[in-house]
DNA sequence: AATCTATATCGTAATATTGCAATATTAAAA
DNA sequence: TTTTAATATTGCAATATTACGATATAGATT
């Protein structure tokens, strides 16, 4: 054992939870913070925005753009990277209606 | 290694990649879209909500609540389990002013 | 007290993640 | 064409996660 078991679950809640894990690391909190802030899509830079190796950190671009949250496109040289607006639209609107939900529930018992 | 480098990256970032991480496995999103769905605090059923051993609902349970997304509180024999709003709230919040910063942007080259 | 019920913990195997040095790749620049 | 720059891939060690059987714990029921 130690795989986990994505079959027993809905697609959903699969996907979610794949874009969730994608945000389960600090550094890749920080890697979408820069290229939100920045504005842009940033072709370099990345890697001396953080405070980890060159190849840490493209294993964690890797990962954000599997899980779907980046998308990268090359540019000459470089590579160019941006958000991938849908994915948190997708996180938005999930918390969004959660949250709704929490507020107008009648049962509030803890 | 193996280990998160954590003291690198700001409060803030680790706090969403704690939560996120904590939402990264689909089980655990079903255990929270549950307890949602019930509108209540439950004790007892989460268990048979899930296709996976009572240990291992244990364990998700546990992480959810080092997480502070749910919280448990002991009920006679069993244990009561509801969402932490403030959890929610969090993400919500933080997914919403990143979609925010994302409309109104103004470079869209990707 | 003995038993039942609900949940947690322990121990452990299988697998995944994190991080980096070394190396490969690929396109621009010299 | 050699060199430089940017990024990816490989290989590996350290650590974390996932899953569950066995067992412990603790309150309720009999």
């Amino acid at each position: 054992m130690g795989a986990t078991k994505t079959a027993h679950f809905t697609g959903k809640q699969n996907s979610i939870a794949t874009l969730a894990k994608a945000l389960g690391h600090p550094a890749r909190v920080a890697i979408v913070e820069y290229l939100i802030k920045v504005d842009a899509c940033i072709c370099g830079d990345i890697v001396n925005e953080l405070p980890l190796a060159q190849p840490t950190v493209s294993q964690h671009l890797k990962e954000l753009k599997n899980a779907g949250l980046i998308k990268g496109s090359i540019e000459g040289n470089a590579i160019c990277y941006c958000i991938d607006e849908r994915a948190i639209e997708k996180l938005q609107t999930y918390f969004g209606s959660i949250s709704t939900k929490l507020t107008t529930r009648k049962n509030n018992c803890c």
